[in-house]
DNA sequence: CGATCAATTGAAGACTTCTTCAATTGTTCA
DNA sequence: TGAACAATTGAAGAAGTCTTCAATTGATCG
C-alpha cells in the first residue's frame, strides 16, 4: 500500500527481466522441479541459478521445499502459471508482430519509428 | 530470429521495469499526448523523461511525431495497448493476491515462502 | 536576426545487477 | 566419522542502468 502501484508493477517487471529467471518460470509452469533438472534443462551453473532462484523467491514468485538431499521448486501460486501463460502469449504475439512491422518498414524507405500521420525521413 | 524467445522476452521485460516506463505506456493507453502531457502527469525531469522516452522509442514500443514546435508521442500499435491492459489486470490481481497471501501468513508463525507441504518456521 | 520555448542528446558519477569463485550448509552412505 | 554430492551463500570485479547537468537542435515570435 505504501509503495506505488506503477512502482510496485515496474519493479516486478524488472524481476522477470531475466533470460534465466523466464525459463526458470517456464519450466515452473509445467509443475514443480527439482533444482537438479533445472540445472541440467537451462545449462547454466549451478550457483548462477541459485543466485536467480533467490531473486524469486524474494520476489515471492517460487516456493522451495527441501525432501531429503534434493530441493524442489514450484510456482508459489496459480496466479503465477496464469500469469505465465499470458505474458507467453502477448509475448510472442507481439514479437511477430514486430517481426511484420520490420518488414512491411524496410520494404519502404527503411525509417525508424514514426507516427503514421508523419512521414518525414531520415537523414 | 537470431536471439532466443526466452531472451527476447527478458528484455522485453527489463524494458518495462522502470516506474517511469510504466506510467507513460498506461498514459499513451489512453490515447496519444504530447511530451508536455507527459511532463506535467509524471512530475519528472524534462531530460529524464525523454531518456525513457528514447527507451520505448528504440524498442519499438512507441512512435513519435513532431507537430510545430511540440512533440507527440503514442503506443507504436494495437498489440502495445492490448499488453498493457492485459499487464494491468494481471498485475492488480496478482499483486492483491500477494496482498491477501502476505495476511494469511501474519496470521501464521510469519514464514516466508516454503512449499504447501513443508511447514518449516521462520527462527 | 536574436531570444525563447520544447524536446533531445551526451557524458559523468552513483547505484544496481550479473557472473564467477571460493567457502559453507545439509544430506547420504560406506 | 568422514568422503561425496546437492544446493546455497558471500564477496569481488565487470557490466549495465539511472539521474543529473550542460550543451544542442528545431520551431516560434518579436
Amino acid at each position: 500500500m505504501a509503495v506505488p502501484l506503477y512502482q510496485a508493477k515496474a519493479e516486478f517487471f524488472r524481476m522477470l527481466g531475466h533470460p534465466v529467471r523466464i525459463r526458470v518460470l517456464e519450466l515452473l509452469g509445467e509443475g514443480p522441479k527439482q533444482v537438479r533438472e533445472l540445472l541440467a534443462a537451462t545449462g547454466v551453473e549451478a550457483s548462477s541459478l541459485s543466485q536467480q532462484l533467490a531473486v524469486l523467491r524474494r520476489a515471492g514468485i517460487v516456493a522451495s521445499a527441501r525432501e531429503g538431499s534434493t530441493v524442489t521448486y514450484a510456482l508459489a501460486g496459480p496466479d503465477v502459471a496464469d500469469l505465465m501463460l499470458a505474458a507467453r502469449r502477448i509475448l510472442t504475439e507481439m514479437l511477430t508482430g514486430q517481426a511484420e512491422l520490420l518488414d512491411e518498414l524496410r520494404e519502404s524507405t527503411g525509417g525508424t519509428n514514426e507516427l503514421p500521420e508523419s512521414s518525414a525521413a531520415r537523414s
